[in-house]
DNA sequence: TATGAATGAGCCTTCATTCAT
DNA sequence: TATGAATGAAGGCTCATTCAT
């Protein structure tokens, strides 16, 4: 699937979009689709209410935008870092994968998106569809070959690489959203991100380990 | 815990305020708390607007009580199931205790109020406070110590219990948020709901079993 | 005209609608008749809200009632004391009137009806006919037969009756509804009711003596 | 008034305070307060209900304004004529100035303002503390200069001026708010503004002359 | 006769969208 | 391209009125 770039978004010069973007972006975070009032993604924008309607057809079209735009952009940042090193141990592979992806996750425009993403996407059937083919699917494939490539080399036990994907996913997911805001992660007693990350990579790569003999 | 019935929702034995709250929930599940009408809600009880205004005082209030007695009720309804039987062994119980959880959780009225608690309780601060005390400390508490006595019996690694409670909670609560839905399920290729709790266990299983001698 | 005494009004030895022409009185002086709730008027007449329409047939026609009702039984109540006696002066019998009008003005219901009668009666013309026969043309008769008598016996100047009746009303009127109440009456200055009357009284007799030599 | 819709949006931004301003004091007066609807006074002012809603926060907001600005452009128009000169007699100065404002009081926005006032300032207590100050202290505090004068140069018998001013006050409005509605006028025996006013006139200087060799 | 739960029309207010400038 | 005043449909909430008990 490729991103629909309207004519809007193809005026690559002009700021003003991209201003558009993050005002809208910071504002359907805060408020929720909802609750985000053009006026105030505007003012954020330093731009007149009706000029967002020169870019973008109308609220729905920019929440949709705005997901689609931050996905890419983010996935875009991201794309090296992701890349595995062919070289290395799937171990190694695997740490430095949800090391980064910690890392992505962390972020606050990572995370809003996927807080819109959780709250309105089952509105959107087509965007979710996106969503599943460029972030998910690709994630998914890119964390099975991983492991898959582990089990073969010995290093992991058999395990069903597509399920393991799905599972760490729902562990990094989870905490990114709920334990990386200072008073939730305060209430349950959770600690800083970097022991986050070490608690659930210790936790992911015993689970991984092969019994005794296994290998 | 005791709901808090003020006098004039105490009034009638009554169906009335049940009817609308379980209309309410399942407008809010569908629609979110900003697009759920009044209307809608009142059609779905079967009652008129204005009735809805007799046992609630307003629209928010509505939808913290929704949560409330729904969390409460489900709470309720699971609390037999989730005693843990001290004669197992921790591994046993951890099996027992996710099994019923899974179970618990799978519920539509449950995966609607934690659709609802992840998209708009961080708006409604005393609510989400209420949560965490009635649902997820007693939940921690008790996966932790099932944990911390598996430890001491030897049948789990050393590992940080809070932790790996959180780390459970994140697993199985996504899961059930995401491949629940067919539609969701089929897209990634996930496996019926019994497979799903098969490889979450079996993850879970692994990542606590001691290594080789640790016993 | 007859005072309409409908079959509700007539159930003479039950006191339930007086109870809550009472009631309705107290509200409908202190919110107006827009602002005024029937709840609130059940609520002070101890009687249920339903059991309003048995004894009157909606809200406007409650208001009619008891600016009506409290006409006739305040006017009632003022009666002996309005009427003057042939042997005094006019100047005497002035004075008297004034002295029990001013009395009957200040009563808190007769002040309350009076608010009602400027602020609501332009909108039920029937009602601002029936005050103004019943009330308003028999106490202008009065006053001016008493200033005609005055002017024959020389102890007035020959003014118009009637001119001079409706001045002194809109003295005492005007007096009564602002300056009755204490915090209006503190920020212009003004002083106690019987010192108001005394001023009244005597702008008034002053105005009406004869110039020299007109006697 | 009915404008094409494209006219309208193309009058200029800087009546529009004004033409919904009269509209509101137009409906305001014909339907008090609370029967007041919005949509009554954005069709009377030509313009769409959420127009209003740009220049005013909601509907007390703008009754507040209409009267504060209605009161103040009235006084603003009656400035110059109030102005008292020195030279005359205080007996010419007091009819001068009862001449004036008996001109100023029957204008159709001071009596929708006066009756607006009567009926509901009484829930505005500030608005009242602003028409306390900017309306009757001055006014109280200039007849009361004229009357003051008047007694010192010996045309007027010693009385209270505060009191005097007071009771002119109620006179003269209790005058112009029940009498010059042709149909109140009409069922008392009115006559004309002129010979209304001549009454008032004659009434208020006899009470005010002094007694024989008082001067 | 008395109750008070239930009704639903009515209205204020919000805000996405339009359009004249 | 940019503006922001103007629009008007939508929806939460109130409360007079009804009616089953």
């Amino acid at each position: 699937m490729t991103l629909p770039l309207d004519s809007a978004r193809r005026r690559a010069p002009d700021e003003r979009p991209q201003q558009i973007l993050d005002a809208a972006l910071a504002v359907f975070d805060e408020e929720g689709l909802d609750r985000a009032r053009l006026d105030d993604i505007a003012r954020r924008a330093g731009v007149a209410k009706g000029t967002i309607y020169l870019y973008f057809p109308n609220k729905e079209e920019l929440f949709r935008e705005v997901v689609r735009h931050t996905i890419v952009s983010r996935l875009e940042a991201a794309r090296g870092k992701l890349a595995a090193e062919p070289d290395l141990s799937a171990v190694d592979q695997l740490c430095s994968y949800m090391h980064d992806w910690w890392e992505f996750l962390r972020t606050p425009a990572t995370l809003a998106v996927y807080r819109l993403v959780i709250g309105e996407l089952h509105r959107f059937p087509e965007l979710a569809a996106f969503y599943l083919e460029e972030v998910v699917k690709p994630a998914r494939a890119f964390v099975s070959g991983i492991i898959a490539r582990g089990i073969e080399r010995g290093e992991f036990r058999r395990v069903d690489p597509a399920a393991t994907a799905r599972t760490l996913a729902a562990m990094f997911v989870g905490h990114a959203l709920w334990y990386c805001k200072p008073e939730m992660a305060r209430s349950v007693g959770a600690e800083a991100p970097e022991q986050l990350f070490q608690q659930l990579c210790d936790f992911a790569l015993h689970a991984l380990r092969p019994a005794v003999g296994e290998a």
